[in-house]
DNA sequence: TAGATTGTTAATCGATTAACAATC
DNA sequence: TAGATTGTTAATCGATTAACAATC
């Protein structure tokens, strides 16, 4: 049905956004859009919009544009925001219980199901609806829950050795917070770093050598 | 001294991965290393290296390479990570708190010296040793101190309405958490976007999509 | 000096933009 | 039908990689 063979990165980051701004455009009860006006509200251009949104399918109408529901209801597909993922999140510190608790995993297809600490003090801590639990039992856990994906909020030396861990019990996605680059040991596995400390450093540059 | 006329986001953005991993070679003593081999760890090539690091100045020695701490402290600099930006938090809920416990602001040249909120629940708190103030004291906070960036770690709807707010006391720099897009409607405003969502989603593309 | 490795130019690759024929 | 706007091919732009002369 689709054509996503190789789509770049570039492509599929931007998708996220799209997605976003859709379903703006969808609560507004805006039911058209033409690749020109959403390029301007996106502040990208035209031509981009339709490359992008044609790596995956037609799903416009020449003389008339693109009907927002439907591709809005087209990427959310394309993300796989359907899935109903099962989630556990390995580190119950100040970022992993926002979140935790910050996140509408459900709009976004993910089920938040288990959470792991191997600190004492945060075991029997209540996140949402979910117990922090130790560590040691994230293997019993994961063989009686199907899980899909991890969520690290570790310190980055611990991150090697959950990693290991995590394999072994057959979870290959992982959304990485450590200061640190997972570099994937194995190639079926899926990676997405979150590094905050980057980002502010980014931002530091640019408050740097602002004109 | 530096030539960062006009340095490419894809350049700038790979700055913090370099201070991250010539940190880590300086924290195991190691003092000299070449291209190729700080291209390796990094999984990237050495021609970017070089090309890289020779938009802001000629760092390495030919035969022999570059001196760890001496280019870690370069890409410091380069990076203004020696600054003491002075940053304020709006936005206490769960994210915020984390932001403000979580980060190492000192390692990275910034200090967070308040914290803003319309929760009058949240009034009080404190995080780390700033106290929670309500929102209705950030001008009078910023006038009697020198701010220079913002974490923005409200609700989507409160952003266009806070930015202004800013804007006037003369804060033009924003880190940015919202699942919103900040557009610049002022020219000399600096903003980064950490778009957790979007992440997510991201990730859940290619679990759906790995093969 | 010989070997190693940079700085830098040139070649390649990929991503973005422009143009336009197809078509609703 | 005429007007609008897509899907798609071709042109441009920028970023990455390769190559090599300069030099420590």
């Amino acid at each position: 049905m689709s054509k996503n063979d190789s789509i770049s990165m570039s492509v599929i980051r931007r998708l996220p956004r799209y997605y976003r701004f859709l379903s703006e455009l969808n609560e507004q009860h805006i039911d058209r859009i033409s690749s020109t006006k959403l390029a301007n509200i996106m502040n990208i251009t035209a031509s981009q919009v339709r490359q992008d949104l044609n790596c995956f399918g037609g799903f416009g109408q020449q003389g008339y544009g693109y009907s927002v529901s439907q591709l809005k209801e087209e990427i959310k597909n394309i993300l796989g925001l359907n899935n109903n993922y099962k989630a556990i999140l390995i580190g119950a510190g100040n970022l992993g219980k926002a979140v935790a608790m910050h996140m509408s995993f459900e709009k976004l297809g993910f089920e938040l199901v288990g959470c792991f600490d191997n600190n004492e003090k945060k075991i029997g801590q209540q996140l949402n609806n979910i117990i922090v639990k130790h560590e040691d039992e994230l293997e019993d856990f994961c063989t009686y829950n199907h899980i899909d994906t991890a969520f690290l909020c570790i310190p980055r030396i611990c991150v090697e050795n959950v990693l290991d861990k995590l394999y072994a019990l057959g979870i290959k996605s992982y959304w990485n917070f450590s200061h640190y680059d997972i570099t994937r040991h194995h190639s079926d596995t899926v990676v997405e770093n979150v590094h905050l400390s980057d980002s502010l450093m980014t931002l530091s540059y640019r408050m740097n050598n602002a004109e």
